[in-house]
DNA sequence: CCTTGACCCTCCAGTTGCTGGAACCTCTAT
DNA sequence: ATAGAGGTTCCAGCAACTGGAGGGTCAAGG
């Protein structure tokens, strides 16, 4: 297979599947061309990347799962143990996005939106302690 | 003041000041010595800029939001567009997490998590088809 | 007067995970 | 022969900093 057909089946742009070469994620083998020849289980492993990708796993992440995918004798707890923190990256993103989104939720709710200049948000923004409402 | 009394009053690593200083958001003065000096205005400025991008505001949103600000003849709706616009992208963001955190948490609950090598984490990584339960 | 330590300066490189583009080569079909 | 669709490499850039090297400056203590 080229680099286009693993693409396609990957679902992977072939920039990114070149540069996952390039970090060593994958090692696909030459043709005479100087062309990428792809077996089938390289296709594995990009449509692996692709989904530990998706999860939002890290690149550093996904080397060490397919790390311990290969290896036969892992123990699973190595793979939770990245999971679980992963999710507790997660959650902390969450939970500082949804609380960036209170405020401005709120920031927004108390302005006009209109011709007017006067703007609780940019009265927020601009001095800590004015209170937008009330 | 110099770059380290703002830093500390503003709560911004003095790397991140001379930064917004290299692309324009703010233009203290310079001593004969070539120290940056500081106004109270630019240490407003700063504070400002902290507390948008405490809020996620990209660093062009700044940059717009201080320009309104400036702006004595603004429309309190253009700066509601931004922070609307911005409030969405919050949204997109929060989704997206949410629904890879329900994915990696049920893998994860999944998991034994001991020294077995099975692994239903890996297994669903491995093959898109493969349910982890059942 | 000298030294020490806390500041300050600039400039360059690296971070994460790609993405775009230039300049070029190769293959297939007409 | 040529057009167009593929492939190749390499370099630059994105966002928003961050770290470090290699230096200059300032105030206090001996």
């Amino acid at each position: 297979m080229n680099i286009g057909d693993v693409a396609r089946k990957s679902g992977l742009p072939a920039k990114t599947i070149r540069y996952y070469e390039d970090i060593g994620l994958i090692h696909p083998l030459r043709g005479d061309n100087g062309y990428r020849r792809f077996r089938d289980s390289d296709l594995h492993k990009l449509a692996f990347l692709g989904r530990a990708r998706a999860l939002g796993f890290t690149i550093e992440d996904c080397r060490s799962l397919m790390a311990l995918y290969a290896d036969e004798s892992r123990e699973s707890a190595q793979v939770k143990k990245i999971a679980e923190d992963h999710l507790h990256s997660i959650d902390d993103k969450i939970a500082q996005l949804q609380s960036m989104r209170a405020t401005l939720a709120h920031l927004v709710s108390c302005c006009a939106g209109d011709d007017r200049p006067d703007c609780p948000i940019l009265n927020d923004l601009g001095a800590a302690d004015v209170g937008c409402c009330s």
